[in-house]
DNA sequence: TTCTTATATGATAATCATTATTAGTAAATA
DNA sequence: TATTTACTAATAATGATTATCATATAAGAA
């Protein structure tokens, strides 16, 4: 994982070049990606948001939300159910691997993906632009607890 | 892929042993899902039955697919935009290839999958239970139609 | 620093897919 | 064919996300 001041850096920079402002919610908002080791959902965000700046408004979550997504700088991990999740520190497609027990969400190494794409656009004479690699199961730690 | 007959008959049966009623409803819906090629959404399923059964309701159908679901005799393909579809041919989880232009949903084989969930399980320390592996890209199709 | 103005925010209303409710209908069994 | 009770149809409710719009403010210019 780079950095969180770097990556923090990173999603500023690209603010100013799209010509967006950068205004404290927004700042608070990008720390949050940034500094966050897990994956945090909206509301999570919301809610640490609002430890700094109490006035935030959900709304405002959201739209900074989608402008980094349109900017690809935030990976959108959305479920069926609703309970999407984002990432702000490899915001680009790759495996997940999350426990259906806690909701953790652990990114693993997948080393063959790439062959495989690679494999199946030969295959198919698809052009892969993208993908969504989830595994669900139970991690170690749920394991031991029973 | 196997013959729809067939198909049809096991989520009868299937049905059956779970002491749930054969009503026309179902029976329309479950001949549409063993007989579909693709892997259509509600609203697809929804337009299929009011053919034969004018009168039947959106929640009938939607009551069905969940009793389907919970039966493990339909896979549901939940997208985070709300875009579900639905497969009662292959109702366990495998890889889709899904054209982001046309929405066309393929079953590509990818018999190295399994391997890598082996060696997932065994580097991480999860018991994996279940995965959704999608690529999203241009079919051929809409590549030639440029 | 102050001014200017287009952009961002906050509060709330609107949207829309899905779920819950409920009175009436009909499948299954004897 | 009668009885039981799960199922259906119609509609209301829900809840996450998006749109609206008046107000506030970031950032460049004077």
């Amino acid at each position: 994982m780079a950095d969180p001041e770097t990556r923090l850096d990173q999603m500023v920079k690209k603010l100013k070049e799209n010509e967006c402002r950068i205004t404290p919610q927004r700042l608070a908002i990008l720390k949050i990606l940034a500094f966050s080791e897990g994956h945090p959902s909206i509301e999570n965000i919301y809610e640490q948001v609002k430890v700094d700046f109490p006035t935030t408004s959900l709304a405002t979550v959201y739209k900074t939300l989608t402008l980094m997504k349109e900017l690809k700088e935030v990976l959108e991990i959305g479920f069926a159910d609703g309970s999407n999740r984002y990432d702000g520190n490899k915001p680009y497609p790759h495996p997940h691997l999350i426990c259906i027990n806690c909701r953790k969400i652990v990114d693993p190494d997948l080393t063959t993906l790439a062959d495989m794409t690679q494999q199946l656009a030969q295959d198919t004479g698809f052009r892969i632009l993208n993908h969504r690699l989830d595994f669900f199961g139970i991690c170690p730690d749920c394991q031991n607890k029973k």
